[in-house]
DNA sequence: TGAAACAGTTTAAACGTTTAATGCCAAAGT
DNA sequence: ACTTTGGCATTAAACGTTTAAACTGTTTCA
């Protein structure tokens, strides 16, 4: 017997009167006698309001199986009965225990992603919009987002754990490194899981991904229409795509490279600020007229080293980057950037998971997306020497 | 019987190999017949490796509720067997199922958290980092977090589901608004939760917040210091508690209050810039030589502002800050401003929280910490007329 | 008229845990 | 020698669903 019943029964009143009393609706009929009795009968039972299926299968006058059928429509049931299960369920307000349903079905629509370590200091916000709009989508197919932290040693463990543990179903990766550890392990597992940026695995795995390649070479065109020739590219140390948009653009403008005009660094303020140094400190004749960033963290950077020896950004020297951070809006001047389209990647890294999960074929795993250019005060100005 | 135990019996090898085999090991003495056999088998069986209690306590010969007693230490068992038990679950790698001891425990070790819509062109990095920092913590106490989105309309409905549906245990909410709805309805509701700041709400609930009103003042007293005596207020236009450390200040150093230099706007770059306009208008000799501002993004604004019009931060003018945006270190001149002890608000929203759901009484649910300064350029200088 | 088909519903098993209740057996107490 | 005790381990119920299998009563058809 469900517990509500019973504690309706003790008290003498109807399975709905004993729910309108706990789940403190105003109903008027109820008289305080009424209420008192419904309580002490469901504080003797120890019972804490929590509508489960029998419940309603009681209040419906059916057994549980038909609740569950109507209410999945798995198997069709007669109208006067369904009308019944579902004017119950209703009136209750009954929510199917989710815990309950995942036991069975030996799934939990949940969907893992690794918080990237913010350290104080630093921030992130493109990768913010990507999780809200990763949780919009897998909310949207009856999936949650449970985000976890994933220490610096022993960086599968976290997946291994929440995998194993029944906690999600699968995985979205991102920030990925080189040869990243978490890919081969995923796969070996055999866990569903798709990845925002690509990685040098050899191995064959579903991610979404910017084109970056094609978005500095938009920039270098950009640059090419206002008149620049002398473009530097800032770029990052280890492997970089991005530089290859660079080249190409060199290549088909005719225009040879310069090594040293090629300059890596870290992705951070500071360090591309001083990395700029040496291209600066040539010759104004020898110097570049433009630099093209790989981020819009190096971009600012840059601006800003560029403010402290006084050289105008958007004047004496055209700067683009590359995310279109919130900030790059704002800077003065404005900032020239590469747009990603975040809330598509984010449905898209979702979509292949879940085809992932549910084993379905999509037929493209790797989707690659071209960016957008903004083109903002830092470069708009037309360059002739 | 354990669905492992069947595929071994079935292939004719032990329940250890059979595990082997599925889970890939590498074990020199499994031959490749073997190794079919088991495959086959499994797949006869349509068997997915998924190692149960029921697995462990075959492999140790014992009941399953001896494995559970050993591994939760909640019964004592002898010496040997326990022995047994816990070398089975070691080479078995076993895990127990998370959905089902939830169903079991009518609990879900969740915490539910509403991911802030971020606008494209926004961002919040100081709530980054408080999540960051609320996962790990709520992590350490075998908890994880759910990041779910709040729609705009009827904002306290996804609460409810999730609540009622048992994907959560409780909430930790932030970004509260005026009379915000979410707190009366989650009382009425009893469902636990704890809150980063504050509410006008006239009911008493747990929350962790940062004493603004302190912070700003010590603002003033540091700029005081610096020889400043006309000092503006660049606030909020709705509830500011904020400003009461500016008024603080002013009577404490016997400085009369001007109603024209206490402006209200909203937390945005522009509109922050816009509303100081009217105030470097006026006469150099009536104008502020100090502009204290309730958060960094504002002081952004401002510093952007004065800049466009040849004033210069930290010479001219003095500006403050709140929140230390990770940007304020590096704008030029770097900002002057508040830090809040971000992962010890997050360990405490965390603490309150369990303490709520595990109905434990704790000295004190309103927990307020002083802010720190952080003198940068923008007002490090002595300044005198 | 009896068997077969069918629609509508219920029964009961299963998912993987925890844990109260029970059982077993040897040692201790009468 | 017979009960009592106590240590250890097992049995079985429970958590709230889903769903295959079984059942019931009516209609259809030979």
């Amino acid at each position: 017997m469900s517990a509500l019943r019973e504690v309706a029964q003790r008290a003498n009143v109807s399975l709905l009167t004993a729910y309108n009393v706990l789940s403190n609706a105003h109903v008027a009929s109820i008289t305080n006698e009424i209420r008192q009795a419904v309580l002490d009968s469901a504080s003797n039972l120890n019972y804490h309001l929590n509508i489960t299926i029998k419940d309603v299968a009681a209040q419906a006058e059916v057994s549980i199986a038909t609740v569950s059928y109507v209410l999945n429509n798995s198997v069709p049931v007669s109208a006067p009965t369904r009308e019944r299960v579902l004017e119950a369920a209703a009136a209750l307000n009954y929510r199917p225990n989710i815990t309950a349903r995942n036991l069975q079905a030996s799934e939990t629509r949940m969907i893992g992603y690794a918080w990237h370590e913010v350290p104080p200091g630093q921030m992130n916000p493109v990768m913010d919009r990507f999780i809200y709009c990763m949780a919009l989508a897998a909310e949207s197919a009856g999936y949650h987002v449970l985000t976890f932290t994933q220490p610096r040693k022993n960086e599968t463990r976290a997946y291994e754990d929440l995998i194993r543990s029944n906690r999600v179903d699968g995985f979205v990766l991102s920030n990925l490194k080189v040869s990243d550890k978490r890919i081969p392990h995923l796969i070996d597992m055999g866990v569903p899981f798709a990845a925002f940026g690509r990685s040098n695995n050899q191995v064959d795995f579903p991610f979404v991904d910017v084109d970056g390649r094609y978005g500095i070479r938009t920039c270098m065109e950009h640059l090419f229409e206002r008149g620049h020739e002398k473009i530097a590219y800032l770029g990052w140390s280890l492997v970089d795509e991005r530089v290859h948009g660079y080249f190409d653009a060199l290549h088909s403008a005719g225009i040879k490279r310069n090594p040293e005009w090629v300059v890596r660094t870290h992705d951070t303020l500071m360090e591309a600020g001083n990395a700029v140094h040496p291209l600066i400190d040539l010759p104004e004749k020898e110097r570049p007229t433009a630099i093209v960033c790989a981020s819009d963290m190096m971009a600012i950077g840059v601006m800003r080293f560029l403010g402290s020896v006084g050289l105008r950004v958007g004047i004496d020297i055209a700067i683009t980057g590359f995310d279109d951070h919130p900030m790059s809006e704002f800077l003065y001047p404005s900032l020239t950037t590469i747009r990603q389209p975040i809330e598509w990647l984010a449905q898209k890294v979702i979509d292949l998971l879940l085809a992932e999960i549910n084993k379905v074929q999509l037929p493209e795993r790797h989707i690659i997306v071209p960016p957008e250019l903004i083109v903002r005060g830092s470069s708009s100005q037309y360059f002739a020497d």
